[in-house]
DNA sequence: TTGGCTTTAGTACCTGATACTAAAATCTAG
DNA sequence: CTAGATTTTAGTATCAGGTACTAAAGCCAA
């Protein structure tokens, strides 16, 4: 095999830890076909942290962002919110949300900001989708901030209803129109 | 501090570690007043791996589970599909998924994993979801077992009509009907 | 050939462990 | 109270996967 060039070989070694960050010096060297020292020398040079670091790295971020998708109270980060009356949250849309070939985002995480958001509107302790009525007026593409206005247009008894728009630098890609239903613990009213 | 029974300590270990993975020996064997040796028996006596494993192991898992969750093609696990025609995915729900207060699964979940086996049926690159209305008839519990049937019921041009109903238990949760437009990459009718 | 960049080599040291031996401390039953 | 068992502490050797540093080659080009 023969050696490319340095800068060669640092572009690939930063790519190729991107890729597979579990990989000791002692492998990237195998794999480059050079001694562990110039392994180090290029990581230290390019600023890529030790194995262990990046193996923490990876654990932590994604700890993080599990939390922030599957369990957070809302998708995207709320930024205003007159409960009872209104809320805006804001969601800033990654790769990882689209389809990789088309770059579009899939639909169900605009939902999710939407309906999240619906509930945060509501003056109550949990609610729950009865049912929904939505549009997605225009695809929106990997990178684009998605700014979503929820407002509470009616209540009947347990049942609130939510009108919700996200925006794309002001032009509106989704409305979606939610019936939340208040789980009641009591089974009454209060107050 | 008093020094409480081995058993006791070995119980709190292991939730302590559940919760804080990222403890080393040393500062274990602080938060209980024992030496380090102490910790090492305990970790031995119990199976828990050291330090460094259980930061691959939450590295690699939540990897793992975020590409399923945010990556992944269809929410849930697709059992059937015919192409065109129908399909069925079943997804386990946790309790990441609910409210931890009522244990009630969030309806976003319910929904991607409708919408994204919706996508799945339809026999083309990529679709994309223009209208849904859609009904969630049930509270669904984490733990439960949700079980997706998708049927396409009508195509008009690039539109696609899917119903879609969830049930767990043979009872139905939710219902679904997504209009999904196919993207040309053309701009005109294919064959 | 000389200077400069790149690569290799080697040593000392670090952390967070394992594996093992031995002794001290504590508890418990007779 | 005391012997025996259990539990805890202590210490040493070793490991992986590094950092930090020094020194020496190797190579390329003017």
């Amino acid at each position: 095999m023969k050696r490319p060039s340095k800068k060669v070989r640092q572009k690939e070694l930063v790519e190729l830890i991107e890729e597979q960050p579990f990989l000791t010096d002692e492998e990237l060297s195998k794999k480059f076909n050079v001694s562990i020292q110039t392994i180090r020398l290029d990581r230290l040079e390019l600023g890529i942290p030790e194995l262990r670091q990046r193996i923490k790295n990876v654990a932590k971020n994604n700890y993080k962002k599990l939390r922030t998708i599957v369990g957070a109270e809302i998708i995207g980060e709320l930024v205003d919110l007159n409960l009872g009356k209104n809320g805006i949250s804001i969601l800033e849309t990654t790769k990882d949300m689209a389809f990789s070939k088309t770059n579009i985002v899939r639909g169900h995480h605009i939902f999710s900001q939407a309906e999240s958001l619906a509930m945060a509107v509501i003056d109550a302790e949990v609610a729950l989708t009865g049912v929904s009525n939505i549009k997605y007026l225009s695809p929106v593409k990997a990178g684009e901030k998605l700014v979503a206005k929820a407002e509470l247009v009616r209540v009947r008894g347990n049942d609130h209803f939510v009108h919700v728009r996200i925006t794309v630098d002001q032009k509106q890609v989704f409305r979606g129109k939610f019936i939340l239903v208040v789980i009641d613990g009591d089974g009454g009213m209060e107050s």
